[in-house]
DNA sequence: TCACATTTGACAATATATTGTCAAAATAGC
DNA sequence: GCTATTTTGACAATATATTGTCAAATGTGA
């Protein structure tokens, strides 16, 4: 016997929470599809994404809390990133170990390749969307991550 | 230099999809603390949600399909459910090997005392979500995810 | 009915993610 | 300044996910 009872928007989040969940691991395979032949996958091309659009060159640390993801994992791809030239460190100011990780120009080429692959396949999936209801959808999307992230 | 540009709502989803990886990062993160001491993790809780609401019981292979996972993580974790008797195989008339899933008594508890703590948590997570919002949210992530799983 | 493709679970190999520990370095509180 | 706590990268162990292969079972098309 069930003692509680979803609002309505209990409910509605309820069956949101499991669509994300299938809309993101979507995401992730067609990512993966379409930067696969340069060599990138979508947790690749994420970090190199938070390198390219941090304010200031910033340690690999700070880029797995900015990401929600763990220290480790993030070092695993960016020493391999590092391995091939994509990434290189810079000596931190504030900390001897903790170098602060920048694009060298091969790796800003491929992050631009990417977004030049990304930018039409975002054009063409998101072109019969209403623009309010996007508006309404990234408040949404943003409000539960910010709640979330708070704990 | 760049040849592509994005649409205003190119743009737009752009910025929605890296709140979703990260909102579906802590998504995760915060339903495995909700029924770790259940002997549950996000994962195996997802497998039994979609165990229990199946319309008909069905194959591990259609389970993976629906969740959009690979076949074998989603039938290793039902292998384990079956050692700790969460759930059971029954014979499929249709199929001498592909058995039916199923949750036992004890499954359909455990999946129930999950449930009984989502509620309360959904509940104050959504509770200031704006109606109107919701809806639009639920509209587009859906047609997001129905578009991407068209290829 | 018969060949051929597809689906399925089992199994194995590899890749990736997670968790834990350590010591160096930095920060906070006194 | 000095100690305690926190942050960090390195390393290792484990867990989980992904990919590939196989043979049994089913489905498909002549």
């Amino acid at each position: 016997m069930s003692k509680e009872k979803w609002t309505e928007a209990g409910e509605a989040v309820t069956a949101l929470i499991l669509d994300i969940f299938r809309l993101n691991s979507r995401l992730l395979l067609t990512g993966d599809r379409l930067v696969a032949d340069l060599g990138l996958t979508s947790a690749r091309w994420q970090v190199l994404g938070s390198i390219a659009y941090a304010e200031q060159p910033q340690t690999v640390a700070w880029h797995a809390r900015s990401m929600g993801h763990h220290r480790q994992g993030i070092q695993r791809i960016v020493n391999e990133l590092k391995a091939e030239e994509i990434i290189e460190f810079k000596a931190n100011p504030q900390h001897k170990r903790a170098h602060l990780v920048l694009l060298t120009p091969k790796g800003q080429d491929l992050f631009d390749a990417a977004i030049e692959r990304q930018i039409p396949w975002v054009n063409a999936l998101s072109s019969d969307v209403k623009p309010a209801d996007l508006e309404a959808t990234r408040r949404v999307v943003h409000q539960l991550k910010t709640r979330l992230e708070q704990d």
